[in-house]
DNA sequence: TGAGTATGTTCAG
DNA sequence: TGAACCTACTCAT
């Protein structure tokens, strides 16, 4: 599940595994290869993420950058190696573990300013300790665009992607083509706040869940742990959890789009619906 | 076993 | 706007 949170758990992954350490990088598959002999046996200095981004730092003008894309994976598995399954785009060996990356829509090596134009082209990371959500703000606050858009534009916040753009949306009864212009101060400070949580807790999870827990029906109605951990995502014509409308679904920008037509219903927006609103999707921390 | 689908991004046209 | 990337999972057969 390559959002945020997931390339999160790689860096830390990674800097308890590699870091500190020389390590083997390899491109099994060969198209790395030229790269990968530039940064073999050489120690790992360390490992971030911004946003979906992975940055492997071996030095000066040395950082390998990853981006897993839609269906990129990075494994985890303990030595001895095995043989590469598939097409093993880069393979990094430390001493009692190695990771094979699979599938990636990035694997490069960077130079230090190309890593900095990439950090400089992300916005605000709910998972980074610099990030800066006044500066989402100027851009939504200033922007026509629906908040389905502002969500999923990585310059915009860094890190969230399909599901957790429906999920915080549903959560703070927002309607998914509200322009960003027209977001209240109050409510982004809340649809931040609750960003950081909901990445944090994917983060410490390995998962996205989202429901609060009395809304959950593997809680509610004992059903088993299997079942689907989200509001709308992926439930089109299922009744949502909140209201028992069906969740309606759409094409937005080649994504897929989900929400409860009541619980985020367009304008108007009457004071007494909203007091309503709050009590039945509040913010929960955890 | 095979078809269909996906949490993302870039590039061609 | 659609194709490409080319993995891994789910579901139907």
């Amino acid at each position: 599940m390559p959002e945020g949170h997931t390339l999160h758990r790689l860096a830390a992954l990674h800097t308890r595994r590699y870091v500190g350490r020389p390590v083997a990088v390899s491109s099994p598959q060969g198209r790395f290869a030229t790269n990968a002999e530039m940064v073999d046996g050489r120690v790992l200095e360390s490992a971030e993420a911004h946003g979906k981004h992975l940055f492997h730092h071996y030095g000066p003008d040395l950082v390998v950058h990853v981006h897993l894309g839609l269906y990129g994976r990075f494994s985890d598995d303990r030595l001895p190696v095995e043989e590469p399954r598939g097409q093993v785009r880069m393979r990094v060996i430390g001493e009692t573990h190695y990771g094979d990356l699979r599938g990636p829509t990035a694997c490069e090596l960077l130079t230090d300013a190309e890593v900095d134009a990439i950090h400089a082209r992300l916005g605000a990371d709910p998972l980074r300790d610099d990030a800066d959500p006044d500066r989402a703000w100027a851009r939504i606050s200033r922007s026509r665009a629906p908040l389905a858009t502002l969500l999923m534009d990585q310059s915009v916040i860094a890190g969230v992607g399909n599901v957790y753009r429906a999920e915080a949306l549903f959560r703070h009864g927002l309607d998914p083509q509200l322009p960003g212009r027209k977001l209240t101060r109050a409510c982004w400070d809340e649809l931040w706040v609750d960003l950081v949580d909901l990445l944090h807790d994917g983060y410490r999870r390995g998962k996205i869940e989202t429901l609060r827990s009395e809304h959950d029906p593997r809680l509610v109605d004992g059903v088993g742990p299997c079942a689907r951990a989200t509001y709308v995502y992926k439930r089109t014509g299922e009744p949502c959890l909140v209201c028992g409308t069906p969740v309606a679904h759409a094409r937005h920008l080649a994504r897929n789009l989900f929400w409860c037509p009541v619980c985020q219903a367009p304008e108007p927006v009457r004071p007494a619906r909203r007091a309503a609103r709050r009590t039945t999707t509040r913010l929960e921390r955890r």
